[in-house]
Parts: C-alpha cells; structure tokens; sequence
DNA sequence: GTATATGCAAACAATTTGCACGCCT
DNA sequence: AGGCGTGCAAATTGTTTGCATATAC
C-alpha cells in the first residue's frame, strides 16, 4: 500500500516521446516500430508496461478502438471521430462537438453515421456501497 | 457481389433472444452459456459468427467495452454510463444525456469522472475519394 | 544496496477461421 | 440439389506476465 517510485528511463521517456510526436493516435504496436529506430533491442512488453504507467501517471490517454488501444498524449478534453471507410482516429475539439449535426458535419466534409458515447465514473449502487 | 440469402435458423433466433431478453448488455461468452441451456451443444464459434450477422442487419448493437464486446437489443440511440468500480454499463436516454453534468448527475447518484465520445463516418478525405 | 525496469519468451483471453458435415429452402 | 450454417478445434491477435538480469537512485 505504499506508492512506487518511479524510475526515469530512457525508454520511458522515448515512448512518451514518440506519442507526443504524433496527432495519428497510435497503437502500441506503431510505437514499439518506432521505438526500435532508437532502441533497436528494445521489447514490445516494455512498450506495453510504459504506455500503461503513462495512463496511470495521467500523461497520456488510451483511446479503446475496437479490439486495439491508441493512445494520445493531448490529455485536454476532446473526443474523436473515426471514418468508417479508412478507420483513421480525428480529434473533434469539445466546442466543435456541439455543432457535428449532420447539416454542419456535412459542410466540414464529414458524413456521420452513428455516434457513441460512454460515461465513466461510479454508478448509484457503488456510491452507496462505498460511501 | 451478391446479397447472401439469410437463413432461418434456431441458434439465430435464440441467441437474438437472449440478447433480447436483458438489459445487461451480455458478453458473446454470458450469450454462449445462456444459449447452451437450450442447446446444449451450441458452439461459441457459433454465436460470434450469429452476433455479427445481427449486427450486420442491424437486429443489434455491440458495444466495445475494453477489450470485450457487449450486445444491446436496444438498437434505439442511447448512450452508457460505465460504473469504473464494478463495470457495469448502464443505459442512459439520449435526452438524458444533457443533463448528465456534474451537479445533477450527482443528484441521480452517479459520479462523472470521464466521458468519451466516439462519432462515427465518413472523413473528409474519404468523401472526396469515394465521391 | 535495493527496488524498479528491462528483454525475452511463454501464457492469456477474446475472437476468428478451416474443414467436413448438417440442414434450411 | 445447392448453398448457407454448424460444431469442433486450431489459429490469430492484442496484451500481459514470470523470470533472471540490468540499471536508476
């Protein structure tokens, strides 16, 4: 029960790095392939292990797309938009979001189908349990 | 290039009623053991191959919750609330949706600590190719 | 010195798929 | 009869984990 302290490494700070480096919403996969280019023996878990503490520390978000994470190292509140047809992750500014109707989507060139949305947080029951 | 001619068959029409039968938003694997109580030699190919021709003819929802998907019957748009303490995923009406800010959110006895969004369609890119 | 981090490989869990047979239409 | 659907098991994919060693502090 007491709080890790955590280490500054050099593949930490590469993979932090490289997903600030990009607006594209990588996979761990992705990073790992670049990861390499600075680290040639660098392993996939540890790409896993890191991207997971930079969650926890609050530096980066992980983005649930499907069965892959992406991850996002732009932490203010936005949301996404995800083309059906290429699969490509945008960021929707949080005031844009308001005006994504379909007239307006329209003319910015979107065309949206379906959205989704999910709160997180503690449910009713939990908050009586836990109080 | 041509419509596949859809069967009939009785593990279909169990499993869309099983999904159908709650709002908990199952699992393909909570599906597969409810489905064996009817058939008891159903296999969980089975049902995934099922649950996404349902979804493909747009009898149901899935929902992707973490690296599970879930079912929803409910193909009415709605949104969800996910409780980050015992995971349950709860409905929310989409009127319901703008009043889910912090004061009267709290009010109904949820706690918002996060929310995300996700839209879905066609990217401006896409549109000019697809034309 | 000591606890955290790493590389590697094996383990996992959810989902998909190839195949031979079964059964709607 | 013909083709879609099924059960079974093996394969895939994204991710996690155990272990011995390396390294930050």
């Amino acid at each position: 029960m007491h709080k890790i302290k955590r280490r500054n490494t050099q593949q930490r700070n590469i993979i932090y790095d490289i997903v600030a480096s990009t607006n594209t919403h990588p996979t761990a996969d992705w990073i790992y392939e670049q990861a390499k280019k600075q680290i040639p023996n660098i392993s996939l878990g540890t790409v896993y292990r890191n991207l997971k503490v930079l969650v926890e520390e609050g530096k980066i978000l992980e983005i649930n797309d499907g069965k892959v994470s992406r991850f996002d190292a732009n932490i203010s509140p936005h949301h996404h938009f995800k083309c059906e047809n290429c699969g490509s992750l945008y960021d929707i500014e949080e005031g844009e979001l308001l005006y994504i109707n379909k007239d307006i989507a329209q003319k910015k060139g979107y065309t949206v189908n379906n959205s989704f949305v999910v709160l997180y947080g503690i449910c009713p029951k939990c908050n009586e349990h836990i109080s």
